[in-house]
DNA sequence: TGAAGTGCTCCCCTCTTGA
DNA sequence: TCAAGAGGGGAGCACTTCA
């Protein structure tokens, strides 16, 4: 059980690639290869794997298929509250993060494009907010940018690479884990803050500190 | 598209469409985390990123959902040809893999638990195998040696261990490319031969060369 | 505008089947 | 004995919906 999906794959070779690459990345699979091109092929890619071992299995989540997502939308800050027996009116209610909320999504996202289910975990925490919301927001967030990309005269080659974030490269080192807690009310949080691009949210708070 | 369905309309990206990949790239997933218990949390394990751009897609594969695997269960080597219209008398045929298949399969195993799609799909060619027969074949193999593992009286934690083959450490640097073919009557075959556990295997190729 | 819904693919796991 | 079938997850992608 252990380990539930590894999904690693990778692309590889020559044309294939550049024909249907389709990066699975999953996340969790560790994946040698890069999103491009074939550079390296099979057999020379294993700088490191990463077995994505989910094994989230049954743990106590929050989240379930079912009600996921329901982080009340108040106006400021929501999650803490798991979802109430559906009431009546079911109208979709639109959930609204917080600006404190997206400012974190947003400044991992600038650092990585997906989430190990770890990572998820963490920072849905953090953020009082469920894992599959932010496994979607990942989700709409990469739309976005992928169309944003789409609209741009960018070569494949490098919209791939923004996609995907470079890879390990600048993931590894950028994502800092500070030892004290910022703009979180739950001791419990994890303190999460990254280096991004997404500096239009960092005027949010604080302006200068 | 994904995959070809037919959705595409609007827009588009990159070469994904024009290529039509599919994306589904997990990211690779990296997960981080282990199969076994919270050992490292959130934020903290950022090792390595591999995204794993799959890339299948309906290209000249071989395998497909239906017809999965269906590799001539010749004594030597099967792939090769696509399923042929199935014939009447559908028995399920079970394929026999050769010793050399099964070694390669062996060793690989010996030093990955899973592989990448990359990888997987090298050593399909390699093995002239259909990836789905890898997939297959290392999927079967962690089941049992799980099961080897379940009447041994290890402490869980080295079961988990073996069982994931201890992630990256191991694993990057034992696999070996070759830089000549070895057993192997496909020039375009990748040669694969790696250390392993697997020594039971290793005197049926020319014992000592 | 953007969180969430829908539909589809893929991989993994567990258990089972049958040559 | 073991490749492969079948059922059940989880995750990703494209695309759509509607507060």
């Amino acid at each position: 059980m252990a380990s539930r999906q590894g999904r690693t794959s990778s692309l590889n070779f020559t044309i294939d690639n550049i024909l249907n690459l389709r990066h699975d990345k999953r996340p969790a699979e560790k994946k040698c290869d890069f999103p491009k091109e074939g550079e390296r092929d099979v057999g020379t890619c294993f700088e490191e794997e990463v077995w994505d071992v989910h094994r989230r299995k049954d743990g106590g989540h929050q989240e379930t298929a079912a009600g996921k997502a329901n982080a009340d939308p108040g106006t400021s800050e929501p999650g803490l509250l798991p979802p109430p027996p559906p009431p009546p009116s079911r109208k979709k209610t639109r959930t609204i993060f917080s600006k404190r909320q997206i400012f974190q999504l947003e400044a991992t996202f600038g650092v990585k494009r997906y989430l190990s289910s770890s990572e998820r975990a963490g920072l849905a925490r953090a953020l009082q907010l469920t894992e599959t919301q932010v496994k979607i927001w990942f989700q709409n967030r990469r739309n976005k940018l992928k169309r944003q990309l789409s609209t741009s005269s960018l070569d494949a080659a490098v919209v791939e690479n923004i996609l995907s974030k470079g890879s390990k490269h600048l993931q590894a080192g950028c994502l800092l884990t500070l030892g004290f807690p910022v703009w979180h009310q739950d001791p419990q949080a994890e303190p999460y803050i990254y280096f991004s691009d997404s500096a239009k949210y960092l005027g949010l708070f604080g302006g200068h500190g």
